[in-house]
DNA sequence: TAGTTCGTACGAAATAAGTCGTATATTCGG
DNA sequence: CCGAATATACGACTTATTTCGTACGAACTA
């Protein structure tokens, strides 16, 4: 079975993977309008990343239509999980509850989202 | 009052700020002693690190004496903040709770963690 | 004191990341 | 059909990061 090691996406990679997220399918327009909100690159940088995401297979694109639609290639879990253990590791000497407190602490969350984060607690507690 | 922006440390200059906020003081050789048990670089690339982040204003060394003592000159908390917030607006649509839930679901924690986490809860909601 | 070891400084190569210009092909509007 | 708009491809430039060789002085040792 072929080993598919992790890739890391970069800062910028990130950003593109947030729209492909958030959208699902999306062509390369569609992804650059959407970064113009947060960033001014021009178009062919948002191409040539993509292009290069492609090689890196972190996204897959459909490329059976002069305008290429593009996908997500991996998860925003798996993503997450994987930066979220490395910041654990590297920050937070291993430990995920520094790491909630910092986030709770800084970062202040709304009554609905404690009570969510509650939830959370007490099923885990009940195991 | 002078505004010290704030500098994001590469990868490899957490590995060392990592290091520093163990051992508080520390010699280029200290630290390049403990790195070596993560990865393999040579000792002048550790030295070349850490004068660039003397540079940076990341560290600060007393080189009163002929080998060098160096100490981190931000905070590991201030530094877990700015990230952790990066990470939120990145990779979490800016939801702290997001990440929290993340972490909590794919990082198991201990009953005594998860009472600490708890209380935090309780102390926000109180407010 | 001569040679080896240990320390800093620093230039420069090797990588990686991001940016963009330009070439060229396809499509669309009139 | 023709020009403008829109698409991909791709090379090249810039900047950031990491790596290390080499120089050279200080300190230690036989």
């Amino acid at each position: 079975m072929a080993t598919t090691r992790y890739i890391k996406p970069t800062e910028s990679e990130l950003e593109i993977l947030q729209v492909l997220w958030k959208k699902g399918l999306a062509t390369v327009r569609e992804v650059h309008e959407d970064l113009a909100a947060l960033k001014d690159a021009g178009y062919t940088t948002t191409l040539k990343l993509m292009q290069i995401m492609h090689e890196k297979g972190l996204v897959k694109r459909d490329d059976s239509m002069r305008t290429h639609v593009y996908q997500a290639a991996v998860s925003k879990e798996k993503t997450q999980k994987h930066l979220l253990g490395k910041m654990i590791d590297s920050l937070f000497g291993g430990s995920p509850t520094q790491l909630v407190i910092q986030a709770l602490g800084e970062h202040k969350a709304s009554a609905e989202e404690l009570e969510k984060i509650q939830e959370m607690i007490d099923s885990l507690k009940s195991k």
